[in-house]
DNA sequence: ATTGCATGTCAACAGTTGTTGGCATACGGT
DNA sequence: ACCGTATGCCAACAACTGTTGACATGCAAT
């Protein structure tokens, strides 16, 4: 820490960066972060091992980087009540398809303490906040939010990581038919029904 | 092969056997596939690393039998239709409790190749099955099963996996009457609703 | 008592891993 | 043209991995 950072002035080596993080993003996602090494990583972004160490400090410190996620929840307040099932599993789909840095962070999160822990902090922060948002009762809030992210996570294992073949070729708008009401009942539904 | 091997006449390594089963199942459990080290399954049970390998022939071996694993469903055609949610959400969170092993499958399933075909094959077969036996469309069934599977394996993953306090928090009563209507949807209902 | 086999210990192997330091090269400011 | 520095490659290290083989010990049957 020198300066408060000036904004960011490029470097030479961003586009060596860049491919660094975008091959670790594949790796992290196909293998988890143990079988994912740091050789393999470089072998695809076509660099040395050891420009991974340079940049990016340690494996743990790549994995950091690579696995930075937003889930990009839109704002619900203008959403009807009774839509918020169906914008949530279809933000999901949506968002899952073509970035791939939330299947590093499932695979890594079953074996990785600090993957764990950035799980935790993403659906704890960003999808509580989105559920407080809308006025439910705030003692239930963390329980609803609980129990959304244990079915859009159930849905991304299944079809993302342990591929599930009905799962797997189940059509979006087939999913969203049959989730929405799951997520629309956790949000503003009693238990019991 | 000698003899169809006569019931199996208990060895005098038996014991052995089994302290190695039982620290295996705890080490993958905690650790995942490829952190949890024959040495430490090893040092837990109290022998040494070679022993491992004479009995269970390779370290995937040793997966392979400390991740045997049934999920033991109950016949469901006694139950009353309206029943069969809660009496499968009341079975899998009354088999996960004192039992790792689903753990064990469950995380090393993000990461090892056998593992998650394994996990197929468990929920393929063993659910489906069970499914099939109640009679709905049958063109149905495997997608039923499959979205029970995906709301049944994000609740296991959420509370003893990623741990995330909500799901970890939530006695299982208060689980049961959330989760129950879930799986009653995706067994006996319509999508949309 | 002696043989045969199951059980267990010890040491070592070959390969892979994350990580480090030295050295060449090429860019950008003077 | 010159120099500092950023960028990149190469070789190597130390630790750890699954796995193997040689050797000791003890049980059980002859």
């Amino acid at each position: 820490m020198t300066a408060p950072a000036p904004p960011t002035q490029p470097r030479r080596s961003d586009a060596t960066r860049a491919a660094i993080l975008r091959a670790a993003r594949e790796r992290f996602a196909a293998d988890g972060y143990e079988r994912a090494t740091i050789r393999a990583i470089a072998a695809d972004a076509q660099i040395d091992p050891s420009m991974v160490m340079r940049y990016y400090g340690s494996k743990e410190g790549l994995f950091a980087a690579a696995a930075e996620f937003d889930l990009r929840l839109p704002d619900l307040t203008p959403i009807p009540p009774e839509q918020l099932g169906e914008t949530l599993v279809r933000h999901f789909l949506s968002r899952w398809d073509g970035d791939e840095t939330l299947v590093a962070l499932l695979r890594a999160a079953s074996t990785n303490p600090g993957a764990a822990e950035r799980m935790r902090d993403i659906f704890a922060n960003q999808l509580t906040a989105a559920v407080a948002t809308f006025g439910t009762d705030p003692t239930t809030t963390a329980r609803r939010a609980g129990l959304v992210a244990s079915q859009i996570l159930g849905l991304a294992f299944t079809r993302y990581v342990v591929r599930l073949p009905p799962m797997v070729d189940m059509p979006p708008e087939d999913l969203v038919s049959w989730i929405a009401p799951t997520l629309q009942r956790y949000l503003t539904g009693t238990p019991g029904s």
